[in-house]
Order: C-alpha cells, then sequence, then structure tokens
DNA sequence: ATTTTGTTTAGAACGATTATAAATTAAAAG
DNA sequence: CTTTTAATTTATAATCGTTCTAAACAAAAT
C-alpha cells in the first residue's frame, strides 16, 4: 500500500483532501501498469464492480474533471457524445479503433510530423495530436 | 443559378429529393469559395438571418446528417459538446484555435507524417489527421 | 470539542441531438 | 391534370451526457 501513500500525498499537494471516494477513484485509474483510456460511463461501471459502497455520478465528474486540472489526466480530442481521457499526460498520439471504440496509444518518439504550414499570424502552437483511424482488415 | 441545377443534380443523383429546404442548406454550405467549418448552430443562424421561412431544427439535422452520410461533407474529430462539420471533404487536416473556437484548414501536401509505429495487428488505417491547437502569442 | 471549510450526494436542470407522429410536399401513376 | 404513393418537414417530446444546487456529511483547523 505504498500506491496509497502515493496517492494521498499528490493530493494533498494538489490542494485536494484525499477522501475515500478520491482515493478509490486513484486507485482504479492509476494502480495499472498499462496507460488508460476511459469514459466516465466506463470508469462508474468498474468502480460499481470493484467498490462495496457506490460513489455518485457527480463525485465521479467532479473527481475526474478535477484530475484533469490538477494534471493527473487529459481528456483527448475526438468527436462523439462522450468524452475520453487518458492517464498519460506525456504529449503523445493515439490509433482509434471505431470498431471498438478503443484507443491504443502512439510514444511521441513512433511519428514524427514534417512540413508545419505557417501558422496563423498572432498564434502559437499549443499542442500538435495526431489521430491514426484503423478498422478490420477484409 | 447554374450552382442551383448542380445542387439539385447531385441530391437526385444521391437519391434524395431536392426540396427547398435542402435547396436553401445547400446554398448556405456550398456556394462559397472556401472552406465552410460549421456547427449546426452556427449553420441554423445563418439560415434565419438569410431566409424568409425557417426551417425547422430537426430538418437542419437532418439535412446535414443525410449530406455526411452522401459525402458532401466531413465531421470534424474535434472533443466539445457541439459537433463541427467541413465542407471540405479532401484528406487535409487542422488548426484549431481554441479561444475563438474556430478552425483552419491544413492542406495535406502542407504536412507529413512519418514513423508511423506498426499498426495493432488485424488492422488497417482508415484515416490520419493532425490537430494542431493553436492559442494568442503571449 | 467546536468551528470552519471542503466534499459528497441525490436529484433537478441543461444543452445538444434524436425520435415521434401528424401535416405537408414531391414524384409517380393513371 | 387529378389521384395515389412515398418521402420530407415540422413541432414537440424524449434521450443522453454533463453540470448545477443546496442540503447532509466529513476532514482539518482552532
Amino acid at each position: 500500500m505504498d500506491q496509497l501513500k502515493f496517492h494521498t500525498q499528490r493530493l494533498r499537494v494538489s490542494g485536494l483532501r484525499p477522501t475515500k471516494q478520491r482515493l478509490a477513484i486513484c486507485r482504479v485509474l492509476f494502480d495499472r501498469k498499462e496507460t488508460f483510456h476511459f469514459t466516465i460511463e466506463k470508469l462508474k461501471k468498474i468502480i460499481e464492480k470493484g467498490n462495496k459502497k457506490k460513489i455518485s455520478v457527480a463525485t465521479i465528474y467532479n473527481t475526474v474533471n478535477a484530475f484533469k486540472e490538477k494534471g493527473y489526466l487529459k481528456e483527448i480530442s475526438l468527436k462523439g457524445n462522450k468524452t475520453f481521457f487518458d492517464t498519460n499526460t506525456k504529449h503523445h498520439h493515439h490509433f482509434y479503433d471505431e470498431d471498438m471504440s478503443q484507443l491504443v496509444d502512439i510514444e511521441d518518439k513512433n511519428i514524427s510530423v514534417n512540413y508545419l504550414p505557417k501558422i496563423p499570424t498572432g498564434k502559437k502552437i499549443k499542442s500538435l495530436e495526431v489521430l491514426v483511424k484503423i478498422e478490420k482488415i477484409n
């Protein structure tokens, strides 16, 4: 349970109280080897499975939004009704399998973009994301 | 009014009746020099300004969705509550100015992506989009 | 302990989009 | 043309994801 201490610490540093709910959500989101891509709906289901007492929708939304603001999570630019989040906050890109509604990370070093055209005057680049949509062969 | 004939023709070929409403929307969307990026809300406002009789929201949604299915329009991958459409159906990319909620096209030839990582097994590339978010300098 | 302040909660409210079912219009058939 | 058939439009209700509200609760500070 060293992880728990880490979560508690980080929350405090961010000025967020380490409540039961927030720690439960931290465990689901961050105690994994791999990057985790999720929608609120998916997260809610996982919490419902793994947790004795329920966490209200409002809290899940509040927490995920707070974590995004504090930089623990990134929101992904994807059309569609549901918002996707990513525990990988490093600069990177995505494959998106529309058949499965499934995201896969592409490390920044595995892709490179050249020949950027002139940036509109008075503006600078804030981010650059590549989205590669994939589908079943055949 | 040669354009009108073109729209009428195209609608018929697609199996859509060239109704007043559809033709009015065609005029707004396609009778322009430049690519047009829009949300339903924006389109609705333009129609309200330029048209004598109103077109109901349902019809605007139906029409835009039909035009998308028929390939006259593309939906753009962007997070956010509103859906963005684009009259440029060619393969291309975008600048997105979040301050202004404004899209600008990047021609395909003005950008190039290298070093694509291995595609997940059993899958092939369907599309590749680059989104460059920009913001005001300073 | 007590007070202060932050957090959670259920449920209402909201905004974009889609469904519904009746009224209207366009095309086809006679 | 007139009638029939089928597609389209419309206003409105319904839906779905997300945010707001204000009361109950819990954590930290005093």
